[in-house]
DNA sequence: CTATCAGTAGTTTTT
DNA sequence: CTACTGATAG
């Protein structure tokens, strides 16, 4: 048998390959070929014939990454990689969970639910105990559940101490009231799919056993995200009763650590030595991606970090330095995005693909104004995160639909749906059902039809909620019949859902009814409606669609990690931005750190190009604010960097902010092609534009015209943008 | 029960 | 500015 897959690696990276047994800390920078190491490895051992492959556990945080590996192990043996324990923490828990559920009071069955239901069922049991919600919001609440769950705290074990960020409002009681309502309704939040394998294997060491019998080696991706629970259940199956050193490899960058405020501990990795004794240690630090030049910016800002476990880039392909990091500073953050388009636009003419190219800004709320100068200037782009496929309101009604038809008893589903389309049935009718519900000891489905046979309900809304629970009822019949794609149309038709969004007169809703179809075709993928279900629970992104599109992306710095461009943005480093002042005020330095790692993170998004903005006044929500250049610009080695900026301008645009830039005195000529032609365009005159057609220009103000378009009406474009017609 | 309005808050979010 | 929530009137 001739593999090859060790030919192709560096001599670090065969080393973390081929040292199989005993604890091993893969420390990979940005770039260094993480991916190809571990999916080598996981070939590795098979090859070997160290294990059989539903021997090796291998865990990552994304469903994306967990897709990755298991398509490049297969390629690798040249066959489909099958039976294998690989995903996610929450989906290898899952799978666990649903063979040892008896053991936490639920059926192998029980349902996973979403943030909306979580929310639901506490605000219920804070109402039934008497507290104002207003005052103390359930959100809260949850979030401090979800923080113990991520501790792996039982409601018995939580102590005043943990109790110190809440208001004495809360109580306790509630955490365990909300757990004890999850296990009635058989289910299971996504933080108790940890919280209850990891109680399992404490509270019963021969299930315990059965893993440690069968992972023989276990693989961990971003070990530098994992939170207590995940270090706890890593823990658990790595540690042996002989004390014998367990075949643990965790990859990971503590420079890439950027979510503890999600719970993640840096902690455990730079722990890892001590809480593996024996250890090995292999650095990744020939980099494939980026510049000699991006790297050492790079280097320049992480090294302000302490408490890091050391490791330096270096170009793997370092022929040529690359271009300096461009550094521009601007006025506004209106001039920013356009700035941004402009740019975006001349290295497209320069041959750049626009799939090349990413904005990667700090906060969701920066995404906008760069939207509507790259629609502006007609360039085509995406925004990443956002609203996934499953998180829309329609998807999740039809899975509530879904999840009633095949679950009568899922109270949380039904409630969704009841009244939707409106049925007549209220808040207030609801909470009647409810209560009787809780007397019957009975489902809300089941309750409800048989207040219907007991004609305890009259009226219009009496009629079409036997409808609907005639709609639940056939589909059922269809389902034994026709399979589950028949049954979920004709139910989500004939319950009204689908005819409710037909009805509906919105700009969205021709929008939502492709969704919703789209979600009908994608049951035809899954042999059950429980395979689905499992599925869309655990499994909810949608960014393979999204791939090898010809379009600038624009996204958090968060959501680029792990991603790779030849041209990198990076608006809005500015104090209080970027920076983010938040962050400054809730978490001190650790903070900052963690956000000067954000920078690192983003600069080493870029392969060849990277280019840094930052604006002196930023209009944020209503009014405009000035804002100071980062830190992290100051910290960038000056040698590695190019200022530009650009002319100083003789608008009215507010000069004393400018003067106030740390950099104005530095300014050079703004050097691409940003030639306002306004002198040539005055009130009156006839202008195209690409994208809106023709109009008349109503106002000039510097480079921006305000342009009434015969087809959209007033709109505000740059003048670059539009031809001057004769 | 539903529609409308006023008031409020507004980092990051792999599952 | 806007998107979401809760209160109030119809």
């Amino acid at each position: 048998m001739s593999f090859d897959y060790l030919s192709k690696l560096n001599i670090e990276q065969k080393q973390a390959v081929e040292t199989t047994e005993g604890p091993l800390l893969i420390l990979a920078g940005a770039g260094t070929g993480k991916t190809r190491v571990l999916t080598a490895r996981f070939a590795h051992i098979l090859i070997q014939k160290l294990a059989w492959p539903d021997q090796i556990l291998a865990v990552t945080f994304t469903n994306k990454a967990a897709r990755e590996m298991k398509e490049r192990i297969s390629s690798i043996l040249g066959s489909p990689a099958e039976g294998l324990w690989l995903g996610t923490f929450h989906a290898l828990c899952a799978r666990m969970l649903r063979r040892h559920a008896d053991l936490v009071g639920l059926n192998h069955n029980f349902t996973i639910i979403d943030t909306d239901d979580q929310l639901r069922l506490l605000k219920q049991i804070m109402i039934a105990s008497g507290i104002n919600i207003k005052n103390t919001p359930p959100a809260q609440l949850l979030n401090q559940i979800q923080v113990w769950k991520d501790q792996a705290l039982l409601p018995q074990n939580i102590t005043s101490a943990h109790q110190k960020n809440l208001s004495a409002d809360y109580d306790v009681s509630l955490y365990e009231a909300y757990q004890n309502r999850l296990r009635d309704l058989n289910a299971c939040d996504f933080g108790d799919l940890m919280l209850h394998m990891v109680t399992i294997f404490r509270q019963h060491p021969e299930v315990l056993k059965l893993y440690h019998k069968r992972f023989r080696y276990i693989l961990v991706d971003e070990y530098q995200d994992t939170n207590t629970i995940q270090y706890l259940w890593l823990r658990l199956l790595a540690k042996r009763d002989n004390n014998e050193a367990a075949n643990i490899a965790c990859v990971g960058d503590d420079d890439q650590s950027i979510y503890s405020w999600r719970g993640a501990d840096i902690g455990n990795i730079l722990r890892f030595e001590k809480d593996f004794p024996g250890a090995r240690i292999v650095r990744l630090e020939r980099n494939y991606r980026s510049t000699p030049r991006i790297l050492a910016a790079a280097a320049g800002i992480i090294l302000h970090n302490e408490g890091r476990l050391g490791k330096t880039l270096h170009a793997a392909n370092s022929s040529e330095e690359g271009e300096p990091i461009h550094v521009i500073s601007l006025l506004d953050s209106d001039e920013e995005s356009r700035v941004i388009a402009q740019q975006i636009q001349n290295l497209h003419k320069e041959n750049n693909s626009y799939a090349e190219m990413a904005v990667l800004v700090r906060a969701g709320f920066q995404t906008r104004p760069i939207e509507e100068a790259l629609l502006r200037a007609n360039l085509p782009y995406q925004v990443i995160g956002g609203l996934r496929f499953y998180e829309r309101a329609e998807i999740r009604d039809a899975i509530a639909y879904l999840r009633s038809l095949i679950q009568p008893q899922d109270d949380l589903a039904f409630e969704r749906i009841v009244n939707l389309p409106k049925r007549g049935f209220g808040n207030v009718a609801l909470s009647k059902l409810r209560n009787e519900a809780t007397l019957r000891k009975n489902s809300l489905q089941e309750t409800l039809t048989q207040l219907l046979g007991e004609k305890k309900l009259k009226g219009k809304s009496a009629d079409s909620l036997t409808d609907l629970l005639d709609s639940f009822e056939r589909a059922r019949q269809t389902l034994s019949k026709e399979g589950h794609v028949v049954a979920a149309e004709q139910l989500l038709e004939r319950s009204g859902y689908l005819q409710m969004w037909r009805d509906d007169r919105s700009v969205e809703a021709p929008g939502r009814l492709d969704n919703l179809h789209e979600l009908i075709r994608a049951l035809a993928d899954f042999p059950t409606l429980e395979a689905f279900l499992e599925h869309i629970a655990l499994v909810m992104d949608s960014d393979a669609l999204n791939q090898n599109k010809e379009r600038v992306s624009i996204m958090t710095l968060h959501a680029a990690k792990g991603l790779e461009f030849d041209i990198v943005f990076l608006p809005g480093w500015e104090e209080g931005i970027f920076p983010s002042q938040r962050s400054l005020d809730e978490g001190g330095n650790a903070a900052l750190e963690e956000e000067r790692r954000l920078a690192y993170v983003g600069l080493t998004r870029a392969r060849k190009k990277a280019i840094i903005l930052h604006a002196a006044s930023r209009r944020i929500y209503a009014n405009w604010q000035d804002s100071i250049p980062s830190r992290f610009i100051e910290e960038l080695p000056d040698d590695l960097i190019k200022r530009v900026a650009p002319k100083q301008r003789t608008s009215s645009f507010g000069s004393s902010a400018w003067q106030r830039m740390k950099f104005g005195q530095k300014a050079t000529s703004f050097n691409t092609e940003f030639t306002p032609r306004a002198s040539t365009i005055s009130i009156g005159k006839s202008v195209k534009h690409p994208r809106f057609g023709e109009g008349i220009v109503l106002d000039v103000d510097g480079d921006s015209l305000l342009i009434n378009f015969e087809e959209t009406g007033p709109k505000r474009i740059l003048a670059s943008f539009v031809e001057i017609m004769k």
